[in-house]
DNA sequence: CGCCTGGTTGACGCTATTCAAAAGTCGTGG
DNA sequence: CCACGACTTTTGAATAGCGTCAACCAGGCG
């Protein structure tokens, strides 16, 4: 019951898995050198430079974890909190029969387990999609920092409450749209998360997760997304090679879904940002 | 543009619809004469008698709401928190074209709006279902509060953690469960929480949904929510007279959900609670 | 007494699932 | 370099679950 760095228990021994290259249009880590969780806490939340270093002390030796593998499987691993760094990961619930529903893609700058800030017990699963490298943050040295600075309490409870509306529009997807449309919608979702990290360009980002995976985000069967794919493929809206997605027709894929950026809770960017170029949802809506 | 009191935009006015009785087993607003809101927080959080009474020194007055009421419809009104004394209200998402999807489902004890502490925009609604008494609390108030005492902040983050888990459970459902199970699970979830503030006898409880409100939790229809709960009543785990559900076979339908209550984290009662009797979904398991 | 909301029923159609198998893709080992 | 093995994607046919439409029933309230 050691613990472990770097297992691999979910695949066979033999699934390293295919790597994609490096982000299009950035060198690694993130944009200005520092890691995406702090620079989207410094854009989106009120805190200063000398909180977010604050945070940044905390984090412990990083971890990397190969593709397909689960986070702290064995529950004791629960006092920590992890910051993806780089990397796909996904945070899931498993059924006793095998059944599988992803209730989190995660991609640099996100939290993986904040709840673990508050509850005891773990009721979902986390796993990588591809390599990951994970910042760890001691559960108990986040608590009393947050207790010395509530500013700090407040950034983190911003985070909880952003994660809350992002699960409460999927369960509206679950829920209310048809394949065609929730597909769009995670999408677009994911095209622009992945701008804003700097992962995206105008109109391509990858996207690693298999059909398998996607039909786990949406509630489907593997077959399914594939044909839904082919039919948004075939009507011009996206162009796909190997992982990379190509957002061929972003308003006709923006209707399809009925995406409004809103639930991600955006509103402290208004095409500021950083140097990047306004992004193409905020373009004016159809006639 | 006055703020209004109590008025019912969201159905003819001749809609004061059916009340049902009060609680089975209560007199009232709760147990000990305290708010079930401010007793779930001494149950569950750690907080103290002193940090209790901070909270409940920033009510509001109450404000009662009739049946089938959107709580504030105008976006200003998000300068306060809601908690919800009495009553049942749901949490919703509309899409443009009248689709509908309950979020979340709030019984006495639950906050409506916990995100507008930490969000500006709000991006779903809140209505009542039954009449509601809600208690009121300035935002503004209840940050300078948590910045003094980050105790309390840290209960409500814990709070949040939990509608997350909730969330997450919901969409698991949603994506993965069958419209029988769904329902199945449903149920045995507002068993549960109808038990935990004392509105259920040890086989009944009160429920105040429409099939259609069951329906835009489970992300069905109406009429397939009404044949379900047909396949239900007639395999006899269930039985149902007016807003009365009887759960004849509690093991059978936690079967039929593979339902399990950790998601809604009551680790902190262990049968201890108050004086009620020991809950039924902590038996023993089929064999 | 008649209306209105909510519950119930039936026939039919569509969406997504299931099962099965073929055709890439990529990494590995000979 | 080529061939093998493990995934992943793609395709087809048959099926099941749930939605749609429409009508009818039941009870509470004015």
């Amino acid at each position: 019951m050691q613990h472990r760095v770097d297992d691999d228990r979910s695949r066979g021994s033999s699934s390293i898995g295919r790597e994609r290259p490096a982000s299009p249009s950035g060198s690694g880590a993130g944009p200005d050198g520092a890691d995406p969780f702090l620079l989207r806490l410094r854009l989106l939340t009120g805190l200063d430079d000398a909180e977010i270093r604050a945070i940044e002390q905390l984090y412990g030796t990083p971890r990397t974890v190969r593709p397909r593998t689960e986070l702290f499987a064995d529950g004791e691993e629960a006092r920590r909190i992890h910051v993806l760094l780089d990397g796909w990961a996904c945070r899931y619930r498993l059924l006793a029969d095998g059944r599988r529903q992803i209730t989190a893609v995660m991609i640099p700058g996100d939290l993986c387990d904040l709840d673990a800030l508050y509850l005891e017990a773990d009721d979902s699963a986390v796993a990588t999609i591809t390599a990951c490298t994970l910042a760890v943050i001691d559960v108990a040295g986040l608590r009393t920092l947050v207790r010395e600075q509530p500013r700090i309490g407040e950034a983190l409870g911003w985070l909880g409450a952003v994660e809350n509306a992002i699960l409460a529009e999927r369960n509206a997807c679950l829920g209310r749209l048809s394949a065609r449309e929730h597909l769009a919608h995670l999408l677009c979702e994911m095209m622009i998360r992945q701008t804003l990290v700097g992962k995206a360009t105008a109109d391509r980002f990858a996207l690693p997760l298999t059909q398998e995976d996607i039909a786990d985000v949406l509630g489907l069967t593997a077959v399914h997304v594939n044909r839904v794919l082919q039919g948004l493929r075939s009507g011009g809206l996206i162009a796909q090679r190997q992982q990379w997605v190509t957002v061929s027709d972003w308003l006709g894929l923006r209707d399809v879904a009925s995406f409004r950026p809103n639930y991600l809770h955006l509103e402290g960017l208004d095409g500021a940002g950083r140097g990047r170029a306004v992004a193409p949802w905020s373009v004016a809506t159809t006639p």
